[in-house]
Order: structure tokens, then C-alpha cells, then sequence
DNA sequence: CGACGCTAGTTATACGTAAAACCGGGATAG
DNA sequence: CTATCCCGGTTTTACGTATAACTAGCGTCG
């Protein structure tokens, strides 16, 4: 019964179920299906049927249940490899992601792989490599490997590597006019920005910084457009500077220096495009004897850990990052399942805190309610 | 030539090189390596031997470079799950880390993929599930689609699983008899924390709390030990209190608050198992009234950013990551080549900064030069 | 009573690649 | 002059799975 098919020797003999062990480091190797076949007394065409949970009206109860223990007997798991070359697809999704220590993109994973599991799909994450990464072939063959990818547009520079792989991509927070993905889920960033310049607004701030990051990406050219589109709205307030800066604690602290100090009236508040930035220019700001929320008041973005350990806590805005790993992988499973996919925004939230306070007038003078007294009225 | 062991129809007609495209959204098929051979008109296995750079002294360089034409031409890529299944091997190695936000694992990742990539190496990372997550059969099945495993002591949760994958297993910072692994690397985390110790006995320090991690890992409980044992080893010096604290700022807060008004003398220094923790009990001191480090001193562990992040800067351990990661990668790789693992232990650094201080005995009278003063010395 | 359909399987095949085994012909050594 | 070797390939096979196509036996219905 089923002896045939196989060269000969290995096979039908007794006295050793693993004659050759050829893996380098002595590791069993794997029962296959055909082992639990035999062991069964089956084809390996039945194994497959009950071990696929499609026996259903093909298989008896009987001979399912001496399947499945002699599966269990061998301790039998399918081949992963084999199945993938079978059935031409993986149920494996990639995620991009920039960088490893954006606790953003921890959320992102989280909300991703809770929709992935309820749907029996696999997620493996690929943190862009800082600069040109060497580790970048996942992509140039990864079609046999994966089903699709859902990228962070802020992994720029994988995203040629993407786009040739032929996988279908979800983007996330990108550009909506993009054509090569099948989805877009995108954080209503503009709104989040908007209700930050309105909060400071509403509390009597007219003369704004913006310390900005330096990377390119949609959702920063978001921030400094929406910010602008809010301050233009009212009369008398302006951003007076923009300060561009890496990610990090250190060029934060920098970029506030340069904005509280730099020529012309200083600002009431630095408005940062991420939490780090704003952690940066809370330090800046007391380092030049400028007491926070008194004297400036900070704004963050991304309501990381940070903003809650650092004194005062950071007021931000929360990006529900767990929604929007959701909703990416939705998008990513319909597409799969040959549904059409859908391009979703998720609304963001103002969180107040304690680096935003009241703008007192009489604190100290400035040029903030004539919007061309910028020259002429330097207090550094 | 080599048109025979196809079923037929599909093949030899002319009038379309992609008959069908089975995919569900419309991707187009790729093309297979006799594809390749048929556009070069060479043989599927001449296709193997160039693309796999084996044709040294096998295949002409007329030919040979007829076929990478016809590859580039075609936009071959070879078919990873066929190559997988094929050489029972993917040269893929899994990174298991606890949490994404733990920067140190960034690090670790960062080191692991520069010497995998040297190897010619893959990386996925797998993030264990917080809870009993549902995503953990990636290592049921895993041993067809990985090579090898580099896991924290930290995720324990996912490690039952990996034993069972039969896949060979590095270890980091783990418990070094075990035995399941086949390489351990370990950061000397005691040395570290004798080092912190020293400090601040140097400065004057003689009652301490230890601010400790609830995590039941190796690497806590060496910490822990090697905090009694370099205490133990200075006359008059004690730890007068332990509080658990899970790996946030707010737990961090809470422990360091009970430890500061708790019965018994109030300690001078509050040594901490992380960076998060640090800065949790940074915010206690200050909330209790109290100077750091003046009046009390704080110390972390890591050097995350987080450590530069809060004011005044964290004294801390500095674990070097990325050697940690690459050297696990090392030992992983050399394992798969048949090479005897090593195991590794990696120094680490005690940065001085802000938040340990000299301690001043005058500054407020407490029990810290007699060890039974613990009670009526209350300082409330 | 024969065609039919259902049950419970089996047999055969394909997925795409790597590599072992084979092979014709020219150069070369004995 | 012939046996051997090397060059430059080709043919063939196997990896382990999923599934289409087939089949034997049996009850059933027209």
C-alpha cells in the first residue's frame, strides 16, 4: 500500500523510522505526512484531507480519529515550505516599520496582529534598516513567502523594494494619492494639529514655534500645513519660526534653542511634531530659566510613554495606534480574500496636560498681537 | 527540449506567456526558472546553476550570461518556498523579543541583523504576545520556514513553544544551565550592579531601596542578588526595603513612593532595575518634596533614551545592545554551520550622570551607620 | 435489475527549485 | 591509437503538501 514512488532502501525497511539524520546539529528530523500515512495504515491523501479539517463527508470518524493520533503519536507538523509552494500563498503578512523604538509602531504591531490572528494570518515584522540597509532582500523574493506587506510611510526607503515585489501593500498614514497600494489607512493627523493650535489658541497664544521633524514623509507635511491652515485663521497669530530636527531628546533640546532664542519676538509656544521633540524643548526651556506651562508652553505629538515620565507631563496628542494596525490589516485580509479594499482615516484626540497653560500677557512683552511687529522686537 | 512532464495545454502554445493569472487581484504570474531556461534556450537546471552562482567551471560565460539576461529581461526571481522546501533549509532566523517598546530589543535587533546580513542571513522578529496571545503558532510549524531562534529570557511565555519547535536556540541574557539551548549570551549584569552599588557607597550611601522589576526573568534576579551581595560587603550598609514594580512610569512612582514613606529609615538612594522605573521614582522623590540627588539619589538601568530624556539626567547602566544581538547571531550562525556554539558574556558600563549625588549625612538625620535602627527611626 | 449516487477512500499530479547522475565530444595522456 | 578526463551542458529526481480525478463497494430508486 503506498510503497511505491520512493527510490528504494530508505524506505520499507524496519529498524529505524529516521535512518539518516541529515540535519547538521543531531535534530530529529520531522515526521511527514506520508509517516503519519503509514503509521495510520492511510494514504497520505487522507492525512492531508484530516489534517486540513476538510474530511468532512470524506473520511470516516474512524479512521479521522486514527489520523489524528497517529499525528499526534509522531508528533507530526505540516511543512510549512511545502504548503507555501502548494497552495501559492502563505497567510503571512510583513510589516514595515521605521524604526524599532517608535513606540507608535509597538501599537501599530499589536492592533495588527489581533485582526491577523482572528483571521489565521501570520505577521513578521521588518523594521527598515537605518540607512541602506544591507538586509534588504525579504522583498526581492518575498513573494513566495508572503501574501502582503503593510508599510508605515515613514519606512521611505524600503518602499521601492515594496513596490517590486508585486504584493499587494496597504500603506499606512501615506499619501492617499498614491496608486500602487491597494489601501490607505490614514490618522486624521491634520485635525489632531488643528485642535493642539486651537487649544494654545484658546489660551491666549498668538507668537507659535514649530519644531519639526526632519524626515520626509506625508504625515510631517501634514502637521506643518494643518498648523499653518489653523494659526492663518486667526487674526494676530503666527508661527514666527520652524526648526527642524532629528528624532531625538538631544535636537529637540537644540531646535527650542534656537527657536527661544533666535532674532525677532520669542515664541509662547513650541509646537513639536512628536513627543521626543517635545521632551527635547521642555529641557531647552528650563535650561534657559523659562518655567513650563508659565513662560512656554510645549506641545507634543504621539502621546508616547515619555510624555507621562517627564515633568510636567507632555500635552499631546494620542494616535490610536492599536486602531490603526486594525484597521491595516482588515484592509490587507479583504484585499486577500478578494474583497475591495477600503481606505479608512482614524480620528485622533487632544490629551491636555501639564506643558500648556494660559499665555499671561503682562509675564513678560512681546510682539504677539501686531503681526509685523516681528522686526525690532527682540527679547533674547 | 524539456517540453515533456507538463500536463499539456498549458505549456507549448504560443499566443500568451501568462495564460491565467490565478492570483485574486490581478498580479501578474511570475516567472518560474523555466521560464527562464526557455527564453535562454538552456535547460531549467543550467537556469539553477547560474542564478545559484554555481557555474563556475560548469557553464560557459556566453551561456551563463544569456541567462541573466533572460533573467533580468523576464524579472525572475526565484520562488523562496520552492528553494525552502527544496533545501530543507531558509537560512532565516527568528528574533523573540518580550515587548516592542523595550528599546534595549531594538538594539539587539540592530546588532543581530548587521552580522545576519554579513551571513547572508534573514531576520524576522516575533514579538511574544502580551498575555496568552493567539499568534503563537509561528513556532508550531515554524522549522520549515526558520533555520534557528535567538530568544530573551524576557519572553517567557513563548518559550515553551520554541522547545518544542526542535529548532537550535540561542538564549540571551538567560539562565546559563540550561540546557535546551544551544549558545547563551549574557550581558554581565551583575558586574553592573555591583557597579551602580559601589557608587553610590562611594558617595556616601548606606541605606538603600531597590526599586525592582516584577518580572520573574534571570536577569532580575541577578540583579537583585548582585545588589545584596556587593551591599552585604560594606559594613553598615543595607537594603531596608524592596518594592516590585511593573515596567512602567506610574508603577515605578507608586514603589518608589511607598519605599520613600514606608516605616522604618527613609533610604538615600533608590536603586532601580530600568530606566522606566527610574524615572517613576525621579518624580516620587520630587512629589514627596524631596531634591534629587541632593536629598535622595536615583539610579536606572539600561540607558534607554528615556535616561536623557528627564531631568536631571539618569545615572545608569549601559548595556550594549547591539554586541549582545550580534553576538547571538554569531553563535546562531556558526551553529547552523556545524561549528561548536560559544557562549558570550558581554561587559557593561555604569554612566554617571544627575541623578546619583554625594550624600550628605547632615543633611537629615536617619538610621543608615546602625543596621538594627531600622525601627523608631521613623522619618515620615 | 441496472443505472445512479453516495461513502470512503486511493492514485496521480503539480507547485518551482537544487543537485545528483548522466552524456557527447574534444583534448590529452599513456 | 585508445583510454581517460574535462568541459558544458541535459535529464531526472526529490523535497512535502494539497487536491483533482478516479474507484470499489453498497444502498436505492426508477
Amino acid at each position: 500500500m503506498a510503497e511505491d514512488k520512493r527510490g528504494g532502501g530508505d524506505d520499507g525497511d524496519a529498524g529505524g523510522r529516521w535512518p539518516t539524520v541529515r540535519g547538521r546539529h543531531a535534530a530529529a528530523a520531522r515526521a511527514t505526512s506520508r509517516d503519519v500515512a503509514r503509521a495510520a495504515g492511510v494514504s497520505q491523501a487522507t492525512v492531508s484531507l484530516v489534517m486540513g479539517g476538510k474530511w468532512r463527508g470524506r473520511v470516516s470518524e474512524p479512521t479521522a480519529e486514527a489520523v489524528r493520533a497517529a499525528a499526534r503519536e509522531l508528533d507530526y507538523r505540516p511543512n510549512l515550505a511545502a504548503r507555501n509552494l502548494r497552495l501559492g500563498r502563505t497567510r503571512t503578512a510583513l510589516l514595515v516599520v521605521p524604526a524599532l523604538t517608535n513606540e507608535f509602531f509597538a501599537g501599530v504591531y499589536t492592533g495588527a496582529a489581533r485582526v491577523a490572528a482572528e483571521h489565521g494570518v501570520g505577521v513578521v515584522l521588518y523594521p527598515s534598516p537605518e540607512g541602506t540597509g544591507p538586509a534588504r532582500d525579504p522583498f526581492a523574493s518575498a513573494r513566495a513567502t508572503l501574501d502582503g506587506v503593510i508599510a508605515s510611510s515613514m519606512a521611505a526607503d524600503a518602499l521601492s523594494d515594496l513596490r517590486e515585489g508585486g504584493l499587494p501593500l496597504v500603506m499606512l498614514d501615506s499619501d492617499p494619492d498614491r496608486t500602487d497600494a491597494v489601501a490607505t489607512v490614514n490618522l486624521d493627523i491634520a485635525d489632531g494639529m488643528r485642535q493642539v493650535t486651537e487649544h494654545l489658541l484658546a489660551l491666549g497664544h498668538r507668537s507659535f514655534a514649530h519644531i519639526a521633524a526632519d524626515i520626509d514623509s506625508w504625515t510631517f507635511r501634514v502637521r506643518a500645513r494643518a498648523l499653518a491652515d489653523a494659526v492663518r485663521a486667526t487674526a494676530g497669530a503666527a508661527v514666527v519660526r520652524t526648526e527642524p530636527a532629528a528624532m531625538t531628546v538631544a535636537a529637540g533640546l537644540r531646535a527650542a534653542e534656537r527657536a527661544l532664542t533666535g532674532p525677532g519676538p520669542r515664541p509662547t509656544a513650541l509646537i513639536c511634531d512628536d513627543d521626543i521633540l517635545a521632551a527635547g524643548a521642555c529641557k531647552a526651556a528650563r535650561r534657559l530659566g523659562l518655567r513650563v506651562p508659565e513662560e512656554v508652553s510645549v506641545t507634543g505629538f504621539d502621546d508616547l510613554s515619555l510624555a507621562t515620565a517627564v515633568e510636567p507631563e507632555l500635552t499631546t496628542v494620542r494616535l490610536p495606534a492599536e486602531a490603526v494596525g486594525a484597521a491595516g490589516m482588515r484592509a490587507l485580509v479583504a484585499v486577500l480574500d478578494g474583497q475591495p479594499a477600503t481606505t479608512t482615516t482614524v480620528p485622533v484626540e487632544l490629551v491636555t496636560r501639564g506643558t500648556s497653560g494660559p499665555h499671561d500677557d503682562a509675564a513678560r512683552p512681546g510682539g504677539q498681537t501686531r503681526r509685523g511687529a516681528r522686526r525690532e522686537a527682540s527679547v533674547g
